[in-house]
RNA sequence: GGUCAGGUGUCCGAGUGGUUGAAGGAGCACGCCUGGAAAGCGUGUAUACGUUCAUAGCGUAUCGAGGGUUCGAAUCCCUCCCUGACCGCCA
């Protein structure tokens, strides 16, 4: 949520730089609402201070056993007048919120303009393509050459995008894991947490997937509104929804490894081979909270501690900034981390990482006090996956693979597979 | 899932319709006292929103959440959530 006292002072600049995002903003619309609240609360809080006052003088003359008929009925006489105006202001705060809640985050000014990823600018790249005498397969024929990838049997199960997994592969995916978590752990002092996948309306409120995303969620039947998490960001932020941190404890950096799950609504027909886009998914997220002065620091260290993770699997990638048009509704500014895919031939995103500045903290309520202050001031909120582990997994396959539809064991994971060098081809 | 008991400020804890945003205590901050410290004494100590240049004043709301009764609700009624205890079940 954007800070209303921008809206209301800067409305024309705020609009501005949501155009660049292909958002528009509807000025005349907000305007209009916002100049009735603005009458409509006066008048509502003047009426409430009035009866407030006469109530109090009821009571005081009760005591002393007086008549209170006469200011009882001047209370009457202004009762419905302030119902009414109680009622209609109610009514329009919550189509005021319900407008703020729509309106996407304001790109920083550093986020370059542009309509479609076409426009996203690539920051720096890492490592070399690997080259082949042979013509590189993708993980699905890799996965059939060394077995323990099947879809067909996932689709029975579940329906498509869907994976089962089996044998070495599973349990590399699973060594993935802890390679990353503990790098994170051990090496970029991030405190490991263990979260709920099941979360409430609330939380997503907080993060930004709802109210205007909620065809991508799936949403579990039963009497409580639970939805299944997306990414570990909605849990793991909203740790700090509600609460006032102390400064001291800034800033908190928090990773946690869940399954996510994605409807893909909209996404129909897209990476419908393979691995990369399915309803249920690993993630390792870093989420970093901060002092707003810090973000911009976080977000390039953050981004740093996803990379890191790629250099250890010397996995070759490239950085990208985003441009206004392409990032997703709360951030302010997000670069995507883009993997080399041989079975492709291109680079594909394997993290996100963004820094949403107060947007998701204003959203959640979530703040810390200065040291000696008396208010409290928003948090920045940071997150980024470090990494996709499906998608690390495909990257692993498919650049170590070797000409006989062998894998190599990256050196990082071995420790992690009981030193294992090699899934060999079997088919 | 069942029964019972509860949810009040940073914490403990009072408060069953009326000058209650909320007694009292602890903690914390500042001041006094002291050679210094402790003790003691004094003062202060929630959040959000609105108004506003203002984080100055003033106003409104908030005692788990939402609704209701009332001139007036922390206090009464309804629904939900959460916590604890016991029973059942279970990884």
């Amino acid at each position: 949520m954007l800070d209303p006292k921008l809206l209301r002072n800067d409305l024309d600049a705020v609009a501005e730089s949501l155009r660049s995002r292909g958002f528009e903003l509807d000025k005349g619309a907000f305007q209009a609402l916002e100049d009735k609240r603005k009458a409509l609360q006066v008048e509502t809080e003047n009426l409430q201070a009035e009866r407030k006052r006469k109530s109090k003088e009821i009571g005081i003359a009760k005591a002393k056993g007086e008549d209170a008929s006469a200011i009882l009925a001047e209370v009457e006489a202004f009762g419905d007048r302030l119902t009414e105006c109680e009622q209609a202001l109610a009514a329009l705060q919550t189509e005021l919120r319900e407008l703020q809640l729509g309106i996407p985050n304001i790109p920083h000014e550093s986020v370059p303009p542009g309509d479609s990823e076409d426009d996203n600018r690539e920051i720096r790249t890492w490592g070399t393509p690997p080259q082949w005498e042979f013509e590189p397969l993708d993980h699905v024929d890799l996965g059939s050459k060394v077995g323990g990838l099947d879809f067909e049997t996932a689709a029975k199960l579940s329906g498509s995008r869907f994976a089962v997994m089996s044998g070495p592969l599973a349990r590399m995916q699973r060594a993935l894991i802890q390679l990353m978590l503990d790098t994170h752990i051990g090496e970029h002092d991030y405190r490991e947490v263990y979260v709920p996948y099941l979360v409430n309306p609330d939380s997503l409120l907080g993060t930004g997937q709802l109210p205007k995303f909620e065809e991508d969620l799936y949403k579990l039947r039963g009497e409580r509104e639970l939805y299944l998490i997306p990414t570990a960001e909605v849990p793991v932020t909203n740790i700090a929804r509600d609460e006032i941190l102390n400064e001291e404890d800034l800033p908190l950096r928090f990773t946690a490894h869940t399954p996510c799950f994605r409807s893909e609504a909209g996404s129909g027909g897209r990476d419908v081979r393979g691995m990369i886009r399915q309803h249920q998914f690993e993630k390792v997220e870093l989420v970093q909270l901060v002092k707003p002065e810090a973000s911009y620091e976080a977000l390039e260290q953050l981004t740093g501690h996803a990379e890191a993770i790629l250099q250890k699997l010397q996995l070759p990638y490239r950085v990208v900034v985003l441009c206004s048009g392409d990032m997703g509704f709360s951030a302010a500014k997000t670069y995507d981390i883009e993997v080399w895919l041989p079975g492709q031939g291109k680079y594909r995103e394997i993290s996100s990482c963004s820094n949403f500045e107060d947007f998701q903290a204003r959203r959640m309520q979530a703040r810390y006090r200065p040291q000696g202050s008396k208010k409290t001031e928003l948090l920045h909120t940071l997150n980024g996956s470090a990494l996709a582990v499906g998608r690390c997994l495909v990257a692993v396959m498919e650049n170590y693979q070797q000409a006989d539809g062998s894998i190599l064991v990256p050196e990082a994971l071995r420790p992690y597979m009981g030193g294992l060098e090699r899934i060999p081809a079997t088919a």
